[in-house]
DNA sequence: TTGAAAGCGCTAACAT
DNA sequence: ATGTTAGCGCTTTCAA
């Protein structure tokens, strides 16, 4: 059997393909009684248009690219593939389809699809390199990006509310009769390390707390490095009764050398991340965090992108995380 | 800046559009002073030609779609998603791109992309209903499934060895001292309880042991019934040392009920599981278990596929999976 | 080795 | 309201 085309549609309907054409797009411009006959022979002969066809005419893809950050780690996979359901789910309904890819070359070029005309959009997910947004800016694709934990005016990205986030942490273990409390954060990417720090540093003075200095300079990439840092925190001579980690990876590190060096969370320490990853909720204690609608991510991605693309002026956004309460914060009294 | 097409290059490179589409196609037919200048043309411009008519002409999409089953649980999504990480990764290799999709309308349904003629092939992951395997015999696009839990002789699969991971399961336990293993299955897909449960029988036989009624009959479907079917096997007058998963997300509902219930793992009761889930090594104690290269799997099926584009005959594969000793087990004196 | 020209299957401008 | 036709940017046949 071979593959129709609006060709043989026309004919069979006795109609031009104009015709045709209009009522595969919904167009005005055909009577209802031709509308009607074209549809009935669509249905009956099961006829798909070639979606290839009308991408050339068109010079449009219907693809967006999605673009994964080729060095994660498996759990901040797991926090970007609930990010990636909501953008694929998303996208069936917008008409696009979702390419996955990712940057080549060390992160530092586009692939080829982009430059072939292959994406109409791009969103990346994570921190992205300024080189990579350099490229994605001269490509002249209209890109965001998702949870690039930093502030760029120049590109219109989704973001948690990390200071928000580290603020509302602090302020919990604040209500929980927690004073000296330490900050384990990231300096990676300096703006989260920045917004971070400063939530934290907002919430213990509205509550004229000072800060310890050892306890607020701390900077971990991983759970292993987080590991390490705690170690040293641990064994001050007087040590934070309170840990705020501003990833859960970080805190499942800080819990497995609590652990180790037999301190019982959250009664000798209690700690808090942010994040709310999967793991967080099936180690030993249950890990208290600020989590976020990770799902809603991808959908209000995958809105703004369409928006991008029809040329429309989209904001950047930063979304609100909810306290996630469980285990490993006690109450001092 | 205007897009530049093969006409533009032709022209100022002095030839034909023909040459230009030898050079970019690497094919014999030009002179090596023409490919040459030609090729320097396309640098210097940097010409990237339009993927969309070039898919036009050829009849080929150069995509993969990606099916992902939309009612997977997170745990499942971890697993599949390091094979989709194997898969994007060989894609780049191959010259496809993979767009990821679901089936539409309660799993029976697939996608327009593919019935547009927007996919060369198509990748199943999970096990797919029977009416789904239907409608993609039909639709002439070639196929696979990664993981469908069965063997079903019409279609190209990619499998775990499940059987084999049973026997070796049981097998290590009755090394180190089990005879009272229970085995809690899965019925949802019958052929997965087959394979594991004949794997399980295969190395009691042959060490002579007899298998307790109330031991062999028990099926989940996820974590939360695990956790009930091992209540009331924990209930039981006569308990098992060792019990089986044949999933890891049952071990993981079986440890919570054994702690919930005053167990001690391994002491009270061993525990072992099949997939090697991310997760299981960051539970306490770590899950022993039978894992598989995920990432390997993927980058086979996307080997596979592109076989099976080309039109070669591909036969379905079974896949060696390996035990992972961690703490789940102990040793019976 | 080279170039002209005919499509691939659509959309849309234009004429009727 | 309807039909004719010219592309979209490539690949490839065919003739030179």
């Amino acid at each position: 059997m071979k593959k129709l085309t609006v060709k043989d549609i026309a004919k069979k309907a006795g109609v031009s393909v104009t015709a045709v054409s209009f009522v595969l797009n919904n167009k005005a411009g055909v009577s209802n009684e031709t509308r009607k006959r074209v549809q009935d022979i669509i249905k009956e002969t099961d006829f798909k248009p070639s979606l290839s066809s009308k991408k050339l005419v068109l010079n449009k893809s219907f693809n967006i690219c999605l673009m994964m950050n080729a060095f994660s780690s498996p759990f901040e996979d797991l926090f970007y593939f609930e990010i990636t359901r909501g953008i694929i789910n998303r996208s069936m309904k917008c008409n696009y389809n979702v390419i996955i890819s990712k940057p080549i070359l060390s992160q530092s070029e586009l692939p080829d699809l982009i430059y072939s005309g292959d994406a109409d959009g791009i969103i990346f997910m994570q921190d992205i390199s300024p080189a990579l947004i350099d490229k994605a800016n001269s490509c002249g694709v209209p890109f965001l990006i998702v949870d690039s934990h930093s502030s760029n005016e120049n590109v219109t990205s989704i973001n948690p509310d990390y200071k928000k986030a580290a603020y509302d942490a602090t302020s919990y273990l604040i209500r929980h009769g927690h004073t000296d409390i330490a900050i384990i954060a990231s300096k990676v990417v300096s703006d989260f390390y920045n917004q971070t720090l400063s939530g934290f540093s907002e919430a213990m003075g509205e509550h004229n707390l000072m800060i310890n200095p050892h306890f607020c300079n701390i900077s971990a990439t991983g759970e292993d490095s987080a590991y390490e840092e705690a170690k040293k925190l641990f064994m001050l001579e007087k040590r934070p009764s309170a840990v705020l980690c501003t990833v859960d990876s970080f805190a499942i590190g800080v819990m497995r050398c609590a652990k180790d060096m037999n301190l019982s969370i959250p009664e000798d320490v209690s700690i808090i991340g942010i994040d709310d990853i999967l793991l967080s909720r099936y180690i030993e204690p249950k890990l208290t965090t600020i989590g976020i609608d990770k799902e809603g991510m991808g959908t209000l991605a995958m809105d703004m992108i369409v928006q991008k693309i029809k040329g429309k002026k989209v904001e950047s956004i930063l979304l609100p995380m909810q306290l996630i309460e469980r285990d490993s914060v006690n109450t001092i009294t």
